[in-house]
DNA sequence: TATGTTTAATATGTATTACATATCATATAT
DNA sequence: ATATATGATATGTAATACATATTAAACATA
């Protein structure tokens, strides 16, 4: 048994989630205002600065953009924003980052027969082309990018372009991995314009291949300290 | 072509890239104080409300803990935390949601060899447990939440988590729907513990058929406004 | 009519000041 | 050795004042 932490909330916690709950329940849209701050902030009895902490949380998340004169205006939110800012402070821990890199993997194969059913011929010549030019390993990157972009799935782009920080190939690079890459993609390509999603699977998961050799095997995980 | 909105920083969110700046460059761990806010302001030349402001979003996003008397402490992220505060604002579109759930039915896919790489006896039995005792449709999600977990990775848990809120049969669910699930399931059981890392993946594909039933096949978005 | 310019109103942005409050560290008492 | 009191300190909240950008309306210009 484990105890929570006792609850320790500010005013401007509470704002946050106040204007959470007031956004969902009065199922507001992206465009919509959100009151005046000092409407708010005499609604919910607290000053206005308490007011102006909370909208600046719900901005840091990118739910909103407060503007001059206008008022505060609910955005689109962009799912992967926040994630990409907690990313980019490298606090992650190395498991973190190993289940980042799993999910990663995971994705691009479970995509498969999404991108399977979208593909277009432009962009299987698109794809090719980039297969054909392979260089380098930013080369790789390019031609993994195009693929998940075939799943005509949006998220999957962002969520890759966030993923790209800490995915590198597990071992170093020689000029013979590389050169197998190359034949891989090229025989990707081939497998997706003619092949069954089945055979494209199987290929991909060929491909992920030296992922899976690094893969940790024993089921128990460590438990983190949380 | 398109246009960027102007550049529109106020002060806060200067503050804010600074501090996530600060944490990546000075390569800080969880744990660790950031300084005090009256010494960030007089370093940054902004007032210590500014740099409060600041402090509140990197609090919104689960980067730090301000406590009293002690100092502002760095927290291990949750990765997961800002997206399902994000999530529960109900803000995004269908077009989202779908994306959602595409990504959901992919990661699961794209998890099964780790599944059957790292499964335990303890868990398979678990997992038939679950399977024999299927009701409805939470059991449906009890089962699937005990297959990720069996997956070893922590992050897709969470991920499945906030995915939950999106995450409902395509279709109505009549008896005869339930009845079917039930056996997939115990079939499932049974190629995880007998089977090859390939025939469960088959059967895990067969079993989301239904989703696919839904997903669009058409490759052409309609782009958004964004 | 369509495009500039001026003006005033207004909601957010910033700073200053003061004080409240929780909590750690130290000293003291039992 | 444990418990209690005390003061120092960093964050939390409030009130106030003013700065600034942006909109909308009125007006001017071609």
């Amino acid at each position: 048994m484990s105890f929570e932490p006792v609850m320790n909330m500010t005013l401007a916690d509470s704002v946050e989630n106040s204007l959470i709950r007031f956004i969902r329940h009065r199922t507001l849209h992206p465009g919509d205002l959100l009151p005046k701050e000092e409407e708010i902030a005499q609604e919910l009895h607290v000053s206005r600065l308490s007011v102006r902490e909370g909208i600046g949380r719900l901005k840091a998340l990118g739910l909103i953009e407060p503007r001059k004169r206008r008022g505060t205006v609910l955005r689109k939110p962009d799912p992967f924003l926040s994630f990409s800012k907690v990313a980019s402070t490298n606090l992650f821990s190395n498991a973190d980052r190993q289940d980042f890199i799993e999910m990663r993997v995971a994705l691009e194969l479970g995509m498969c027969e999404l991108i399977y059913m979208r593909k277009t011929p432009a962009q299987l010549a698109a794809l090719r082309k980039i297969a054909v030019a392979f260089d380098d390993e930013e080369s790789d990157a390019k031609f993994h990018t195009q693929l998940m972009r075939m799943s005509g799935n949006h998220g999957m782009d962002e969520f890759r372009a966030v993923m790209a920080e800490f995915f590198k190939y597990p071992q170093g690079h020689d000029q013979e991995f590389w050169r197998e890459r190359r034949d891989e993609h090229l025989e990707l390509c081939n497998v997706l314009e003619h092949g069954t999603a089945m055979d494209f699977y199987v290929a991909m998961r060929k491909h992920f291949q030296p992922y899976f050799n690094n893969f940790r095997v024993q089921p128990i995980r460590e438990k983190e300290s949380k």
